[in-house]
DNA sequence: CCATTAACGCAAAATATTAGCATTAACGGA
DNA sequence: TCCGTTAATGCTAATATTTTGCGTTAATGG
């Protein structure tokens, strides 16, 4: 399901929308990105251009649609017995996922969005997972730190260090983040 | 200066960046932002939009351009007496500046740029600054934690709200990171 | 002052985008 | 199931944009 909400979630559309995203997908894999172009991904899919104009505003838009969903998590994050254990096994996953070259790529199209609610999306899927573990947490009777607390602390410089600086965006600084954020638990 | 880093720096380059960055901002100040173009720049600038498309590629890289430029620090930080109170008067300073309509647009702008380099850059005005922060403590024999931490610490969750969560990015919130980064600056 | 060449202007060609209207098919109720 | 309504698409023509080739200008370095 992408961001836009409001259109028949019936066969054609659906059908639609799945053909232009698995054909943005393989153009991906098979043409130099620069090439890639509203007409050409129309052509691919069998719809026609004013079908992804109308649907997705641009080609910005549409790259930044397909990233979203591929960024999207996908199963519940592995249980190691701790929070600062879970946090690290997840953040180390993403920090691989994120930092390919593949993630990178995604990580631009959904920034170069002119729409900030799709912005606003990545902020709530990390949000989310955040909340889960916190959860989980409770639920071994362990304390936890507000998840505000965990977004800025870990997933802040996380994210921060990603886009800006990936060559900084490493387990050990992940395991840093950690530590400051749940050894100082007294943010409020 | 731009990015454009191997041009004549002679008069005639100069003067036709000059008054293309100019033309953008006049119409960013008298038309509605959709309908800016390059060729509606090139005609306001009085150049051709060819010159446009060969120094900036398109109107998205041109714009992450006008936009930095605008970004970048001018003077020094003021000089409250502590660290911590220099990055309270700063970071306000800079909170109001990008929680702003022009300033959101800016950073909108800058994450545009399909050239990684120039989020590069806009993470190096913010470490150039820390650095000067971290500079002056020293001067008055206050201890300070490296700037790494104060990246991760402060910068990478104001940057992260003002981008995902604008309604985040709080005063309050800022006195939280600066309260947790210099009460524990332990990390390494 | 001259030679070299980067940057620009101009105009034609190629592409991409928008808009109007006809058609299809999803949805909801009888 | 069938029918009316309307969102979504297809098609085509009209616009707008981006690219390209080539001649011209002017900055740079002797």
């Amino acid at each position: 399901m992408t961001e836009n909400t409001g259109l028949r979630p019936g066969g054609r559309s659906a059908r639609v929308q799945q053909a232009v995203h698995q054909a943005v997908k393989t153009l991906e894999a098979t043409e130099p990105r620069e090439s890639l172009s509203v007409p050409l991904i129309a052509a691919t899919a069998g719809v026609t251009p004013s079908t992804i104009y109308r649907r997705w505003g641009d080609l910005a838009e549409l790259m930044a649609d397909v990233s979203l969903s591929r960024l999207r998590p996908e199963g519940e994050p592995p249980d190691t017995g701790t929070l600062a254990g879970d946090l690290q096994a997840w953040g180390e996953q993403y920090l691989d996922e994120m930092g390919s070259a593949p993630g990178q790529q995604a990580l631009n199209d959904i920034m170069a969005s002119a729409d900030p609610s799709r912005r606003a999306c990545c902020y709530r899927y990390n949000e989310s997972i955040m909340v889960a573990l916190v959860a989980r947490a409770h639920d071994r009777q362990e304390s936890a730190p507000e998840v505000a607390t965990l977004m800025d602390g870990i997933i802040a410089p996380m994210t921060y260090r990603l886009l800006y600086d990936p060559a900084g965006a490493t387990r050990d600084r992940l395991t840093i983040w950690i530590g400051a954020t749940l050894g100082a638990p007294a943010s409020r």
